[in-house]
DNA sequence: TATAAAGGGGATCAAATTGGTCCTAAAGGT
DNA sequence: ACCTTTAGGACCAATTTGATCCCCTTTATA
């Protein structure tokens, strides 16, 4: 339960590829996805939803390639993750949208914790964290 | 993201019906579905999952049916989650296997936190807690 | 101004998972 | 015997996941 896919693997993988780079250093899309191990027009797509937030931006034609958009210690594991997976939602009731029967139950304020919880830790863990190596 | 399937709500839903039944008083499936508003066949299923695991008794024929093999505040959240939806594991390589790249890199700590959490506060919700109406 | 080097974005596709039904068998009561 | 009720397997449609392909646009530079 709660897994997340291989989008979310590779997301996170890709981007802290980029943030192990040089600062203001311009990666190819086939660079990233070859040192972080991942189908290349895959992670273009997983890049392009990056750029559409904000988290890195992309250049084209030659010399073109993708930077982060912020420094890595500002960029949370959430954005990240978010960015591919959408937003943590352990319930469909915790989305605005009332629940189907009578009114909310106990349970609601369970996943509603439980939410809470994971995106609290998740925004504790920026991307240089991640970065650094062993 | 780490949405919960139809089957985990159902499975909510059914198992509190019955810890909210006359302690002993048993409960036809079709009672359950009908109460729970879910489709009976499925929920059947989902009953037989508790069966095995031992969170509800059965007993086939007629005066059959479904009761709590245990008291309702003796089952907790997580055990009724897990028997539908399998264990609470944010990432595959939490489960034993290593990872297929280096070893486990800086997010797999993350991981394990989310999970510890998230198992921490569903095994701290009970069924009877869940039971009692507002 | 070609031309090559990128990324953008839509269409498409196979495999896996989800959500659910159906049928037969087994067990238990009358 | 016969009816009731769960057990379990086979099966199925819809959705999601994980990817690939193809053509378009942008940009640098020869
Ligand atoms: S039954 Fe409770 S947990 Fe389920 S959708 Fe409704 S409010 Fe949310
Ligand atoms: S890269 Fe890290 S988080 Fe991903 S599977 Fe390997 S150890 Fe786990």
């Amino acid at each position: 339960m709660m897994e997340l896919t291989r989008k979310g693997e590779y997301a996170i993988r890709g981007i802290i590829y980029l943030a192990q780079q040089p600062p203001g250093r311009v990666s190819l899309i086939s660079e990233i996805a070859a040192a972080a191990e991942v189908p290349q027009t895959f992670l273009a797509k997983i890049f392009q939803s990056f750029a559409k937030l904000g988290l890195v931006t992309s250049s084209r034609g030659t010399g073109g390639g993708f930077v982060l958009a912020r420094p890595a210690s500002a960029i949370t594991l959430r954005e990240v993750v978010e960015a591919v997976e959408g937003p943590i939602l352990p319930n469909r009731c915790l989305l605005g949208s009332a629940c189907d029967r009578g009114g909310p139950c106990r349970v609601h304020a369970v996943w509603k914790q439980v939410q809470t919880e994971v995106v609290h830790i998740l925004d504790g863990v920026t991307i240089d964290t991640l970065a650094r190596n062993p």
